[in-house]
DNA sequence: CCAGTTCTCGTACGCTGTACGAGAATATGG
DNA sequence: CCATATTCTCGTACAGCGTACGAGAACTGG
């Protein structure tokens, strides 16, 4: 007896995670909360970047010994899902809808762009999400309420929505790979010199001039608004 | 001095990778070559995933000492990076272009889900990788090559083949996750039962009529299709 | 107060990437 | 042919990782 969810007192079932938020109304009180250890890691993951959120530097960030964490969470996986559904709180999930879906998808895709900006980590953690917790659910009705005006039905509004997610998370993260290399310049100017080599072999004449016609590319923002509508005007079509 | 490129005596200048191919004319021989170590490397992450690949592991493949292996990478990163490139070989980049640039476009994406869907570490190897190897730059000069009759400059092209190239990593990358969850039939199926439990919950109407919808899924070669196309289609408007 | 339950966390294990340096193999100058 | 310089090979070692285990602390209900 005693699995019946809650925060049991050997961690927690993993296949129960998002269902058993309370603790247990017997034994020792816990000295933690599973939001208290998220938004340590979360935190660590803004400052430092995901390789940065190991168990033990979590741990150290809300004062408990490493081997506490698992109480909160059954392993670090978890830990990350967690994360990933705390900052999908900051999404709002009650903008009013125009009913101009292509104008709504739009909104709901900056939104998320911005947030991924917020937490760099975000769609690389993404990458390897497996069940979406209560924040991104609420998200996700809300984008799919977006879509209503398609009348694509639910299925297809999934599909086209797990696509959206997929585009901004893949833009998100060439812009902050972007920035990240240009930050150190020695990287850059090596590869910019090697490119530059392999532009200048002949062989290779369309890549020398795609790279001539570089002069710096205009704000990330304008590349993604540009992108995103190629991809939201071509939706119905096909 | 005798820093001059070249599989140095102490492993290779990363900066130099891709521009330093032989080997030293002094010295001992070496006894493996980097396509040797590359192509277990390759071997292993197709057989036991990206994860499977550890230094120890590949060395074990070729009969090499672990430490021997920094003579032809300088570290585990550019080993994958080599991997990428390698199987990038794969992909054809003498196919006639047709002059019907969506058309052309559209193979060009077919092949590259096809070398994805062979290597299904590809999609989370490309997240990380930093700068083309001389296969991966082949292949980009045929797609530029088709992107010509777009009348895009060379920047906007490179920009539209980085987004597609984005697109099917991200797609595959589901595709595989997918059949991946689909082998372990308990956790799926208690993702199902959590994702009903929400659905009946009331609070998420739109969800419940998506998974109500669902039945199975058309196979993603369809899917796959529809969303190249939508994306293809729009390429010009916005 | 006692028994049962739950939470905390020190220790330990196997794994990772890789720095170091000794020794084996080869090319060249004498 | 030998001495020497150069290059390649790889055993050992180390710090750091995720996490299994189990002893003990804190709390509740009887």
């Amino acid at each position: 007896m005693s699995r019946d969810g809650g925060s049991g007192a050997r961690g927690v079932d993993p296949q129960q995670l998002w269902l058993s938020p309370a603790h247990a109304r017997r034994g020792r009180r816990p000295t933690f909360s599973r939001e208290e250890i998220t938004t340590a890691a979360v935190a660590l993951a803004d400052a430092e970047g995901l390789e940065a959120v190991t168990m033990r530097r979590v741990a150290a960030q809300v004062g408990a010994g490493v081997m506490t964490l698992y109480s909160y969470a059954p392993d670090k996986e978890t830990l990350l899902e967690l994360m990933v559904d705390q900052v999908s709180g900051e999404l709002p999930t009650a903008d009013p809808l125009s009913g101009d879906w292509r104008a709504d998808l739009k909104a709901i895709a900056h939104l998320q762009r911005a947030l991924m900006l917020r937490h760099p980590w975000l769609p690389a953690a993404l990458a390897t999400r497996r069940t979406p917790g209560p924040n991104t659910l609420a998200f996700l009705e809300h984008a799919l309420a977006a879509l209503r005006p398609t009348g694509l039905d639910g299925a297809a509004r999934l599909e086209v929505f797990a696509q959206l997610t997929a585009f901004v998370a893949g833009h998100v993260a060439y812009e902050v790979s972007q920035a990240a290399t240009a930050r150190s310049p020695e990287r850059i100017a090596a590869e910019a010199r090697y490119l530059a080599a392999v532009a200048a072999d002949g062989h290779h004449p369309e890549l020398a001039e795609a790279l001539a016609a570089a002069g710096r590319p205009p704000t990330s923002e304008a590349t993604f608004t540009r992108f995103l509508n190629r991809l939201i005007n071509g939706l119905d079509t096909g």
